[in-house]
DNA sequence: GCCAACGTTGGC
DNA sequence: GCCAACGTTGGC
C-alpha cells in the first residue's frame, strides 16, 4: 500500500428547517459556508465540540417542512469554536449564563459540499434497510445533530442517484 | 394544530 | 438525586 497519513473521514447529519435556514441557502452562502449557530442542546454541541474533525461530510437534512429528507452534503470547514449569538443580548439564542471567558456554546462553520442529483424523502430514508438503525429514524430522536455510519452515508447517496417512485 | 417523545429545570 | 412540570421537536 502507498504510503499515506491515515486519515478517517467521519459523517454527520445535520438537521435545519429550511424556512429558516435550507441547503441553498448555505450554497449560496459567501465561499458557501456559514457557522451552525443556535445548537442549545448539550449532546449536539458535545459532537461538534469533541468529535467533528475539518474535512468531515455531513448530510443536510430538512425538517418541520413539507418534504422532510436529505437535501445534500456539506463539509464540517473550521475546529470548534464559541457560538457568538450566546453573547448577544437581542439574539433569540442569548444565554444570559454564558460569558466571552465561560462560553456553554460552541459550534462549527460548515460548507457546501456537492449537490445531490435526487433530494431522500423521508419515506425512502425509512423503507431503505441498510438505514434501518440509523439515529433519526430511531422513534423519539430529536437530536439536531447526529452521527452516521460510512455504510448509511454511502447507502443514502446511493439512493440520491436515483428518483423517488 | 395535534401529540408523542424527549431534554431541561427547579423544588424538595 | 429524584421526579414532576414545562418547553421543544418534528412528523403527520
Amino acid at each position: 500500500m502507498a504510503a499515506r497519513f491515515f486519515c478517517t473521514v467521519n459523517y454527520w447529519l445535520f438537521k435545519s428547517e429550511p424556512d429558516v435556514f435550507s441547503f441553498a441557502d448555505l450554497k449560496a452562502r459567501p465561499g458557501g459556508t456559514e457557522p451552525w449557530s443556535g445548537v442549545r442542546n448539550f449532546q449536539a454541541r458535545n459532537y461538534m465540540r469533541d468529535n467533528m474533525k475539518v474535512g468531515d461530510l455531513a448530510l443536510f437534512y430538512h425538517s418541520s417542512c413539507p418534504d422532510p429528507g436529505v437535501a445534500g452534503v456539506m463539509r464540517i470547514a473550521s475546529e470548534p469554536y464559541p457560538d457568538p449569538t450566546q453573547f448577544k443580548p437581542s439574539d433569540e439564542y442569548f444565554d444570559p449564563k454564558a460569558t466571552e471567558e465561560k462560553p456553554i456554546w460552541i459550534l462549527v462553520d460548515v460548507a457546501w459540499e456537492k449537490d445531490l442529483k435526487h433530494h431522500v424523502g423521508l419515506d425512502r430514508l425509512r423503507g431503505e434497510p441498510a438505514l434501518e438503525d440509523m439515529f433519526i429514524l430511531r422513534k423519539g430522536n430529536r437530536l439536531s445533530i447526529t452521527p452516521v455510519t460510512a455504510a448509511e452515508y454511502k447507502a443514502i447517496v446511493k439512493l440520491s442517484q436515483t428518483a423517488a417512485g
